[in-house]
RNA sequence: GUGGCCGUAGCUCACCUGGUAGAGCACCGGAUUGUGACUCCGGAGGUAGCGGGUUCAAGACCCGUCGGCCACCCCA
């Protein structure tokens, strides 16, 4: 019999590996509320036209990577590859707009990519978008946010904050053209995919990493130059506004974006500990996307961040909190007349004291073997049942952690004697 | 989609130039009647990813396939 495994690309997240992502999220839930950002929860499938709107149909997302299907009444539909467009939809849905939103969501987003390492084919995101702000300052937040963020996890020496302004989307065509001319002189440098999307989608060609490639942009026309005047004094104000808040950063000319719907501001998080995905939060303004999605025209922007990234930089910086131990007290309980005991009493024990985590020992064996597992348990203490504690309708109990007498009491003296020695 | 490396016990790995599988850890049991850790003794566990080929003989060599990792690409 052939075993079924999970699909390529789709991970299992043990209670080992949880603990960290717990940590994580609760850190993000708690950076983002303190911001006034609102939880808003999306489905994960939506309309396969959703994303060819807004993406953009030459991205590789929409071209080769999404996970698309007919539903039974002939509807294409795509398991989400990103999260604006769905949070996007849904604020127009249900009406959001007209008053700033600030809102922010979590979950897994899928792409049909080789897996590698910081990627994988279902990976988990958080985004934070914010709506109907049109000025700098609203950038400013987010990348402030997020830089809180990198300092409660512990995190922060390790990543580099990276800006760039595309400009609005005439600046970007004139810039496109200019580029196009240049690169164009210069084709037979260029590797295959670059010389692909010289129609395709020139500005990706940007961060292509083939050395030759690399030799050609040095000398490429720069973005920046093709501003307007709006973009330009966006850019600049919240490079002010940054300075202002001691917020480190690096104006990088040929940083774009992979999705097309961004403009002005574009921001990228990296990191040089995670290897050859080292974005882990990437953003931008995207003032077009809520109108061509069929809302009032309404300036957004937003970010999105890799929490499987994040939790490898966690790791691999031994930031995240240590795995606890599996209970606080381990029951051991030999015997059908002490296990009946032992589930009355502990019933009680849980009224009295919730947040203890306790563990009755279940299957049967021998003390001895019960004990072992007690320890392996990581438990602070045993709590023993056998013929002699029924008899007398006591319990013993047993410290795991330090040498010591064990104690007998009846029982119900347990919960006060165990509240009164669990502070640590 | 392309490339490189790699698939042997639950885990980490060994078995050198082909002769029919081993260690450590983990697991189970025991070392005086009801007591863990340390130690000792014993035990279980693998059709060597799968399929084909070469050979008297393949875990070792060859091909294919599936899977893993890393990189390209892409991107969070």
């Amino acid at each position: 019999m052939t075993t079924i495994r999970a699909i390529r690309g789709m991970n299992d997240i043990l209670p080992e590996e949880s603990v960290a992502w717990q940590y994580l999220e609760s850190a993000i839930a708690a950076v983002l509320d303190s911001y006034g950002y609102g939880e808003i929860r999306l489905p994960i499938v939506e309309q396969t036209a959703l994303f060819r709107r807004s993406i953009g149909e030459v991205t590789d997302i929409v071209e080769k990577e999404m996970y698309s299907f007919d539903d039974r009444n002939g509807e294409s539909l795509t398991l989400r590859p990103e999260g604006t467009a769905g949070c996007v939809r849904a604020a127009i849905q249900n009406s959001l707009l007209g008053v700033p939103q600030r809102l922010w969501y979590s979950g897994p987003m899928f792409r049909y990519e080789r897996p590698q390492k910081g990627r994988q084919r279902q990976f988990h995101q958080v985004g934070a978008e914010a709506f109907g702000i049109a000025t700098p300052d609203i950038d400013a937040e987010l990348i402030l946010l997020s830089a809180r963020l990198w300092r409660l996890l512990g995190v922060a020496d390790h990543v580099q904050l990276q800006i760039n302004s595309i400009g609005s989307s005439g600046a970007r065509q004139a810039y496109r053209t200019a580029l196009v001319d240049y690169l164009t002189g210069h084709r037979e440098a260029l590797d295959e995919d670059s010389q692909r999307r010289l129609q395709s989608n020139p500005l990706r060609i940007l961060d292509s990493k083939h050395p030759g490639t690399r030799e050609i942009l040095a000398d490429a026309p720069v973005l920046t130059d093709y501003l307007d005047a709006e973009s330009r004094a966006d850019f600049a104000r919240l490079g002010e506004l940054l300075q202002a808040a001691s917020v480190p950063y690096v104006v990088n000319p040929q940083l774009v974006r992979g999705l097309d719907y961004y403009n002005k501001t574009v921001f990228e998080w990296v990191t040089d500990k995670l290897g050859a995905q080292g974005t882990i939060c990437a953003g931008g303004r995207y003032d077009g996307l809520v109108e061509q999605l069929g809302g009032k025209p309404t300036p957004g922007v937003g970010f999105a961040l890799g929490k499987e990234r994040l939790v490898l930089l966690l790791e691999a910086l031994a930031v995240a909190p240590p795995v606890p131990a599996a209970a606080d007290i381990y029951v051991v309980n030999a015997g059908t007349a002490a296990e009946v005991a032992a589930v009355a009493a502990l019933e009680t024990l849980r009224d009295a004291l919730p947040a203890l985590r306790i563990v009755q020992h279940t299957g049967g064996g021998s003390f001895r073997s019960q004990l072992k597992k007690a320890d392996k348990s990581g438990a602070r203490w045993a709590l023993i049942w056998g013929e002699d504690e029924v008899a007398s309708g006591t319990v013993t109990v047993k410290s795991l952690r330090e040498q010591g007498p064990q104690e007998s009491m009846v029982v119900a003296d347990l919960p006060n004697y165990l509240a009164q020695h669990s502070a640590p």
